[in-house]
RNA sequence: GGGAUCGUAGCUCAACGGCAGAGUGCUCGGCUUUUAACCGAUGAGAUGGCGGUUCAAAUCCGCCCGAUCCUACCA
């Protein structure tokens, strides 16, 4: 029965037993002292007498030449081939040699030079046995071509298609720079409960779970902000955090169910202090990745060079949906003609409806939208001259928003009026208004003038990253579960 | 939720109403300098599921399951 799934896995465990026939542990061993595939490269190779290098790695490539064998050994630096011949490694080697499947993972130790055709290649002197894989990995020519596929084995996609290797690290580097800058601006890292009594500080649907001791229902945080505020309350005047966050909605391109945010508070600032340090993270994190400030996304480009366009979300609207945000009846006409019902719908409800069909995916930026309509944003410092507006901004790059900052409301008092006031024909669930008692008690015992700011780091890594789907940021995206 | 496309060997694909095929991988044989090595051989499939049309279905039709893309929802 060679050839079904069947037989390369009883084939695969019968070599298994002869490794350990061999006297190694076909599960390896300890194995100190080896050196990145990717630096072994960059040795002389006409060193006399030649390098001498400890390599480990998984075996991508084979070719048996009858006494003499080629592997392509992998680690996450780079790929080199080994050369094995039966003279060089003993009797042991190659019997160890024969036992080699695609996949299995190897210590090599052995000189390093180039082969008659000028490969780099480790000639073996020393093979040590460091795992089996029993499954068979993907073709070395098909490869792995179904998406869900590659999802649902992302380890694999990992080693066989490097760019998702590449991303991963790009990841890996823009949350650590975040991390560097934010703490050398004197920013305080905490962590607090994923575990909400209320599912405060956005407009989300949260995750229900239930607490058996105190025989309770949590919910999943939907936002980081109101702990976060809390400990400006309590003195940590420049606090972040970068957490996962969960809404209980859609799967799509934009959206996972878990998501990371970073969001940061900063005493005695606001929200255009909030706009010079969102630019400088974000341009951090740009040169961080060492490409230049204009970075390619689908078949556009983004400049990131400072300074951004600002511009004011009441000028927006006038530009793109052609009535000003004072004109309730133009607005109401517009909203009618493109099938919106108005009736009972408050004006900042129909206004930021027209805002997101109309505006949004004009936006291609980077551009602070600032100045927002205060009836949407209860958690935002109203202006001292205006109340109607709201002193937030968001940011917009290529349409998506990539930040989110206020000026925030510290006044317990309006803070309570606008948990409590439910904007006529919002449902409940798309309302930000939920009364959280506990916060606008931490509120009265006074919390400092501040500016807050939210970043989805997915986003952020999508456009650094030249991404266009959000599950190819996240190494594990959720996925329906395989009956 | 709506629309489009797709599901054939472990993997990548072909066959488009007429005997289900190739490459690769697997297994066996040959080769001490290969480069997605090469040469030779052996295996490997009820074509996602159920039903229908037909002398004949992977192919046409219906339903179901699953996936992908677009769209909607997600302030």
């Amino acid at each position: 029965m060679a050839g079904t799934q069947d037989s390369f896995e009883a084939s695969r465990a019968e070599k298994l037993q002869r490794i350990e026939a061999l006297g190694l542990d076909p599960w390896g061993t300890r194995f100190d002292g080896h050196q990145p595939i990717g630096a072994v490269r960059t040795l002389r190779i006409d060193a006399t007498p030649p390098e001498r290098v400890r390599v480990a790695g998984r075996i991508v490539l084979r070719r048996g030449m009858g006494k003499v064998a080629f592997l392509d050994l992998w680690d996450w630096t780079g790929r080199i081939q080994v050369m094995i011949g039966q003279k060089q490694v003993g009797e042991q080697g190659w019997n160890l040699a024969q036992q080699l499947d695609l996949g299995d993972l190897l210590g090599v130790d052995g000189t390093f030079g180039k082969t008659r055709t000028g490969e780099l290649t480790i000639f073996a002197e020393g093979l040590h046995f460091l795992g089996k894989s029993l499954n068979p990995h993907p073709d070395k020519w098909g490869g792995m071509q179904d998406i869900e596929f590659r999802l649902r084995h992302r380890y694999l996609d990992l080693i066989y298609n490097p760019e998702v290797l590449d991303r991963a690290r790009k990841r890996i580097l823009i949350i650590r720079t975040i991390r560097r800058f934010l703490d050398d601006q004197g920013f305080c890292e905490v962590e607090t409960p994923t575990l909400h009594a209320i599912a405060g500080g956005a407009a989300a649907r949260p995750f229900i779970t239930h607490h058996n001791a105190l025989d309770i229902d949590l919910f999943l945080r939907i936002a980081l902000e109101l702990h976060l505020k809390r400990l400006l309350v309590g003195g940590i005047e420049r606090v972040y955090e970068i957490g996962r966050v969960f809404r209980n909605e859609g799967i799509s391109p934009k959206h996972n169910p878990e998501f990371t945010m970073m969001e940061l508070y900063q005493a005695y600032g606001d929200y255009r202090s909030m706009m010079d340090l969102t630019e400088g993270l974000i341009v951090a994190c740009v040169d961080a990745l060492g490409a230049g400030r204009r970075l390619p996304f689908g078949d556009t480009e983004i400049d990131y060079s400072p300074p951004w366009e600002r511009a004011r979300y009441a000028d927006l609207f006038h530009k793109h949906v052609g009535v000003s945000m004072d004109d309730t009846e133009g607005i109401v006409r517009i909203c009618e003609a493109r099938g919106f019902p108005s009736a009972n719908k408050h004006p900042d409800v129909l206004i930021h409806h027209l805002f997101e069909e109309c505006v949004e995916d004009k936006l291609l930026g980077p551009v602070f939208v600032y100045d927002y309509p205060a009836s949407l944003c209860p958690l935002t410092k109203r202006q001292h001259l205006n109340p109607n507006v709201a002193e937030r901004f968001e940011l917009y790059i290529q349409g998506m928003e990539l930040a989110n900052a206020y000026t925030e409301l510290n006044d317990p008092v309006t803070q309570e009026a606008t948990f409590r006031m439910q904007l006529a024909g919002l449902p409940e669930e798309d309302s930000m208004a939920k009364m959280d008692d506990d916060f606008v008690q931490a509120l009265r015992y006074g919390m400092p003038p501040a500016g807050g700011l939210g970043v989805g780091i997915d986003r952020l890594v999508m456009l650094l990253t030249n991404t266009s789907t959000i599950r190819d940021v996240i190494l594990f995206p959720l996925l329906r579960p395989e009956k």
